[in-house]
DNA sequence: GTAATAGTGTCTGTGAGACATTATGGC
DNA sequence: GCCATAATGTCTCACAGACACTATTAC
């Protein structure tokens, strides 16, 4: 650990202590000179998941300008100057839901920059994942709206183009990670209004996952984590047979995890 | 999902579609214009941690430029123009560490821009983890180095300062990112050279983790998970008792996953 | 010899997976 | 009546935790 302009510069033997004030004093300089400073172009990109008609679905805006015009993307925007990166996230999202407030869970992905990733200019992009339960009133207005939720299935197949920028790797990289938070922590409850029933949150993991759970094994695992779950005592009798109505608990951690049938296939092999 | 600019711009409805093409130009230019866009300093902090003397250590540098100038900071940079994130920190990483490769695991951790996280001005820094086996030649030159390895439990002690910037909180997350990784990744090996014994990755957990492994439990994990170590054939000899050597494995992911102590208490809470 | 460590074996409890069974209500 | 679903129970296997025991080497 030598060569680094900051190291030498600080270093105490007496070889290089002539050289310290001075460069020293350039580096101060320096960092008050804004020329000096690669000039960068933050944004937040919110990749905001939900359960639609029992499928994974994604909030993707239609461009309407250049570049990538007419290609959906993931909706964001600018960082102002004077506002935090969550804030900024929580902002976007609020202006392209149109929602008052948002209700479910909203996290940083992980940030995307490289130089190439916008053909305009140096882009460095802050992506979150949000969860939320499917909105009630999906597209006010125009029936064909520039904003709407498409399943992640159908993206795949219909969308022989993908998406803009490099979004279809963030996207990806959100599913994953959505997909693994589903094993160890309660966010799966942040896909449903409150009352839910078991099975409610069942049908989130199988959407998410894109397999099927045993039915009895899942309720068991559900009930006997302390306060993942809160029963109401009420029931719902909307299908088949009533079934317990229960609010969320608590925890947030799920410990032993729970196992998605990947993971099985992956010990086993 | 109505209120945004470029979803209004967008929209199909006759009754905005006068402002279409007039507001998407002004959309389209402004993002050419260089003045539009909050320009921001983008920076990346590298949270190197090894395993010192068998104590979680982290690589900090003592500032010697303003601010917090004499102050500790983990060591970073500025990201430059054409220069990917991961670039950037495996460059800084090596000007710091003085090491010709880097061999460890670098990772992404996540992003930190609050807008006073820098006195100076606005800058959004991408924060890294890494991982390395302790360094052979620790502190080349003077004895006195401006680059030196912290352990994790002396910092909270000793500096009664903190860290410089939003460094605490930064180590903080990289502590408990790469606690958290130890579980369900087999990235304890980047902290040991190879060849390594069983107990040489027992030391790993029990430095990061804190506590004290079953010697016998944690050896029945490891070589019971597929292909996480490869047996070497050969011995040391230079403990108590002569130890088997392996190599490691190609195996990523452990499933089930390695369980700390502290799991265990919140699943017993 | 003693002490410390590596390697191995054994017992037990927990929990997940793979079912089966019963109850309820829509059709 | 039939059938889908909710709720509950049962059996088994895998695995983690808590040990005990032996072997080897430094001192």
């Amino acid at each position: 650990m030598a060569a680094s302009r900051r190291n030498r510069s600080a270093a105490t033997s007496s070889a290089v202590a002539v050289d310290r004030t001075t460069e020293a004093e350039r580096d101060f300089l320096a960092r008050y000179d804004p020329a000096a400073f690669p000039s960068v172009a933050v944004t937040v990109d919110i990749v905001l998941l939900t359960i639609r008609h029992g499928r994974l679905s994604v909030l993707l805006v239609q461009r309407d300008a250049h570049p990538f015009r007419g290609a959906w993307a993931l909706p964001g925007g600018f960082v102002q100057p004077k506002e935090d990166l969550d804030e900024a996230a929580r902002r976007e999202l609020l202006e392209e839901t149109g929602l008052q407030t948002f209700s479910g869970h909203l996290e940083q992905l992980r940030t995307y920059g490289t130089p190439a990733r916008d053909p305009r200019m140096r882009v460095v992009s802050v992506a979150y994942l949000g969860l939320i339960a499917d909105l009630p009133a999906p597209e006010p207005g125009s029936d064909v709206s520039a904003a709407r939720f498409w399943a992640i299935e159908d993206l795949a197949e219909v969308e022989a183009t993908s998406l803009a920028f490099d979004h279809d790797r963030i996207l990806e990289d959100a599913v994953e990670r959505a997909r693994a938070k589903l094993e160890y922590t309660t966010l799966a409850i942040s896909f449903v209004e409150e009352p839910f029933t078991i099975s409610d949150l069942r049908r989130v993991y199988e959407a998410v996952w894109g397999v099927e759970l045993d039915r009895g094994n899942f309720r068991r695992k559900v009930l006997s984590t302390p306060d993942f779950v809160v029963p109401t005592g009420r029931t719902t009798h909307t299908g088949r047979a009533p079934a317990d109505l229960y609010a969320r608990g608590s925890t947030q951690l799920l410990h032993p995890a729970m196992l998605r049938v990947s993971d099985r296939d992956l010990q086993r092999q």
